[in-house]
DNA sequence: AACCAGGAGACAT
DNA sequence: ATGTCTCATGGT
């Protein structure tokens, strides 16, 4: 099955989903981080208590109290440990001289230059390059690896330089492909949220038709 | 009331 | 290299 025909159904059926919902770089950066192994609603508390206090900023991530960046972050969890990561983070922000310095790297030193900061890995680097630096990269998540590997397009366990190879090299690594990129990936999340958790076997979703696992167990519970 | 959510790092094997 | 544990709130 063609990854483009599994993104024309998914588009067909929930429309664009124009992600990242952020404002800004930085804000795509900070949700990037706070979003790890989080539902996206409680990541919307954390970022509204650091915008109420001036602090959806790099500078005043880094210069706050650790307590106190904290107890903003407490509602998205694992506040200790983000309030870490997140401080990280800024501090390799402005080190390497903000938004514009960042923005002139290529790719690859800019995806290296990421993954050495504490607290980022492969996915939230991914995150980061493609919604808030528009780079065309593609981003393997839990869900990625549950859909596809219904699909039977994949096995699931791999590695996860290994699934981001096999889409970029399928789909194309052009920057032309970054609003693709884009959109598949909020698709991706869009779709596992509603139809793939519902019905683990699901006969009516709109993967249906290209679902091994549909016809199988063709009952709707 | 268990289970999971747009992971990553530390640590043991 | 490959598993397992921990971190923590909020919504089904």
């Amino acid at each position: 099955m063609e990854l483009r025909d599994i993104y024309r159904r998914l588009l067909r059926h929930y429309g664009p989903q124009s992600w990242w919902p952020g404002e800004t770089p930085f804000e795509v950066m900070v949700g990037a981080v706070l979003t790890q192994n989080t539902a996206w609603e409680n990541v919307e508390k954390a970022i509204a208590n650091l915008r109420a206090n001036d602090a959806l900023d790099p500078r005043a991530i880094v210069e706050v109290h650790p307590k106190r960046l904290a107890s903003w972050l407490r509602p998205s969890g694992y506040f200790n440990v983000k309030a870490k990561r997140l401080r990280n983070f800024c501090r390799w922000y402005l080190a390497q001289g903000g938004e514009a310095e960042l923005a002139a790297l290529p790719t690859p030193a800019l995806r290296r230059g990421l993954l050495h900061v504490s607290g980022v890995g492969p996915e939230t680097a991914d995150d980061i390059l493609l919604y808030a630096f528009e780079r065309p990269v593609f981003v393997i998540d839990a869900y990625t690896r549950r859909i596809f590997a219904r699909l039977g397009v994949v096995e699931g366990g791999e590695d996860y330089e290994v699934l981001r190879a096999f889409f970029e090299e399928r789909l194309g690594r052009g920057r032309r492909n970054v609003g693709l990129f884009n959109e598949y990936h909020a698709l991706i999340v869009r779709h596992a949220k509603q139809a793939c958790r519902v019905r683990p076997h699901c006969a009516h979703c709109c993967l249906a038709a290209v679902c091994p696992s549909a016809e199988v167990a063709g009952e709707d519970s």
